[in-house]
DNA sequence: GGATAGGTAAACAGATCGGTTTACTTATCA
DNA sequence: TGATAAGTAAACCGATCTGTTTACCTATCC
């Protein structure tokens, strides 16, 4: 027995099924005895496949726990993350990134929670540049987004390499390092 | 009528759906009626769907034309490929990255030609900066690997973007800049 | 002219998919 | 106690998938 409820259970399941095998791999039939659930309670919480893709993309949506380690720790810790995360086994790249490719239409549910996330991620990288006093913060944001977008990519491809975040995380250094800041006062880490 | 070849057919049909819809989203069916051709016809030349996702892989492998044009010029130009490549409209990301993603798989053939393909657009760059004469040229191309690695996937998400292939070819341009030089002799471009 | 190779069209087989339905069981609570 | 809500188990539906089979057609070449 387990202090797990019904809906918890089934977005457990989902989750590591899709995330393993990829969406459309896996049925809703095997969702539901992964759950230890039978289909019609399933098909109570979630009217549809696409509605169970939906909330199993929106439960891996975490926020980044706000701190108050020094800004350029904070984002080439992101990158160590990363590295942490290929060398964990269980790496198949980026559910989003994933779920575009495996969905296909543009106008799924799916398609606007990738883009929200890595907006969101985008944001995260820029604010603490900004903390930093970098000039260009939303550009160089980008940039970095692209270095962490194109490690996980990589390491799908490349059976989680752990070198390709730590490649990753040198050029962030250096795009760092090229930046310009805005003025000698503003730089207080 | 044409002057095209059966097979021709069936690989040009091939790769215009399962790019455009995906490989899973594409049955063989629709593969031969597209090609204009029996699905007999298709199975005499293809013993499988397997097989014909490792052809259509195959004929995608396009190796790059060796080109005169000055090495910085050539590798910044890749980048500028990948923005015309997706202001095009079709795009939908890299067909190896997705077909790793669709099948899943890692002893799948089309794992391996993705490692294959990944790897011989790493040691282009590679071939590139050592005629730079780029200290650690290995590392960078891995890097500007990475780069266009990102920004393949981040416009995939962001509905083919240009302005993402621009922020690469900026970070590209940057990691090329501080790039250690082996000796000023060196420095013929 | 007749064998051969390669093609078409369409039915078929077996599996799996998303989703629904039916009939039964359990637990809560007024 | 008895109504209500929520769950189970399993059959079922129609569509689609990969792959095979059958029967027929049409060039080419000796």
């Amino acid at each position: 027995m387990s202090t797990q409820t019904c809906v918890e259970r089934i977005l457990a399941a989902a989750d590591k099924l899709f995330y393993a095998k990829g969406i459309r791999a896996v049925g809703v039939d095997t969702v539901a005895a992964e759950a230890g659930v039978s289909k019609r309670t399933l098909y109570n919480h979630y009217p549809s496949k696409d509605a169970l893709i939906a909330a199993y993309l929106q439960a891996r949506f975490k926020h980044i726990a706000p701190s108050d380690a020094p800004a350029r720790e904070q984002i080439l810790g992101a990158f160590d993350r990363l590295e942490r995360m290929f060398a964990d086994g269980s790496f198949r790249g980026c559910p989003y990134v994933n779920a575009v490719t495996e969905i296909g239409d543009p106008r799924h549910v799916a398609a606007s929670i990738a883009v929200q996330f890595k907006e969101q991620r985008r944001l995260w990288f820029r604010a603490l540049l900004q903390r930093l006093g970098v000039k260009d913060a939303d550009a160089l944001a980008t940039q970095l987004q692209i270095l962490s977008e194109g490690a996980l990519s990589a390491a799908l491809v490349r059976g989680g390499d752990p070198a390709l975040a730590r490649s990753a995380r040198a050029a962030a250094e250096v795009l760092l390092d090229a930046a310009k800041v805005r003025s000698r006062k503003a730089r207080k880490e």
